[in-house]
DNA sequence: CCTATTGTTCATTTTCTATTGAACAATCCG
DNA sequence: CGGATTGTTCAATAGAAAATGAACAATAGG
């Protein structure tokens, strides 16, 4: 079987970044750096969004130097947040990949699966320290203050989310 | 040199942590660990949230099973967010720390120390990208509708942050 | 001054997280 | 089928981050 290089290079002379890739590369890991997240994704994602076409599972390993492992759990991770896309390529059996480039989405995406379920999560432990408190050897006006507090912090967040949320839509 | 049991016990035998406390620092370690943070820190700030009386250097250190170095260290980071303060006790050598509440001066101080620095950055990132464009092969149209986009994302972080934090004020 | 006490620093250790890589599953196609 | 290709899983390793603890400053009070 014969292949155009283009489709399918050596796998120790993978076609190399651009530097225009490159750099993206660089501002997406650290990106995802602020955010806490492994270099891995943020290459991933970075080469995707510096890529017109889709990519192959394969070009990602190979091109960024990254193990397989990596890879298939990097994807994982970043279609869950839905910020890359798998896309179907005709006459191709594998997998192919975008990235997902409305804010929408990202910041949906990760705000859904990091902090709106801790958020949800919110009530019911405030709602046990207000228990703790009644069996507590002497509930205080400073404890209750404590708890009212965090209840309205807890609030603010859940106000302020959905509204983050509607003002990043429009880009 | 003698001392009241309320002002000094053996550190073999510190004073516990009240349920109601031990409820509070569970939910601030778990806080914190949603901003990626170490458990020390939620713990440090838990106990000083719970706690209506300042409390020294030496009590988080007894309370809590932290070492020297980790409380050290995990008082100057949440100082240096503006989440927790030195205050003055009289005729005490010691150092004694209380928790900052109000929204706007933890999440302000959050911001200001995490992300804005990132955010300013941000521009001059973008710009090498458009910088390493021109010298691209082929520049294309697809790599300025990137380049615009990571724009406009900066844009939009550096308007809502602003908004966010003015909102966090009330609280 | 000198010494107790208090807090900091930072090299080392421990713990946690990310990454690898090899074995395995799934699937396509001859 | 059957064997080649493609992707996943997960135990093992490497690497990063947090926590420790001992040596070291700083300082207050005698």
């Amino acid at each position: 079987m014969f292949v155009t290089p283009s489709q399918n290079r050596d796998k120790m002379h993978p076609k190399p970044l651009t530097p225009f890739q490159r750099e993206a590369v660089e501002i997406f890991v650290g990106i995802f750096a602020v955010l806490s997240l492994p270099r891995s994704l943020g290459e991933i994602y970075g080469l995707l969004y510096s890529s017109e076409e889709p990519l192959a599972f394969d070009d990602l390993v190979t091109r960024l130097e990254l193990s397989k492992g990596s890879v298939s759990e990097g994807l994982r991770l970043l279609r869950s947040l839905g910020a890359v896309t798998l896309v179907p390529i005709p006459n191709s059996r594998k997998d192919h990949f975008t990235a997902e480039t409305s804010l929408r989405k990202l910041a949906g995406g990760y705000l859904r699966d990091r902090i709106e379920p801790y958020l949800r999560g919110g009530e019911s432990r405030i709602e046990s320290l207000r228990k703790v408190r009644e069996t507590d050897s002497s509930p205080s006006e400073f404890q209750q203050k404590r708890i009212n507090q965090l209840l309205s912090w807890h609030r603010f967040f859940s106000k302020i989310l959905p509204i983050f949320k509607s003002l990043a839509g429009r880009f």
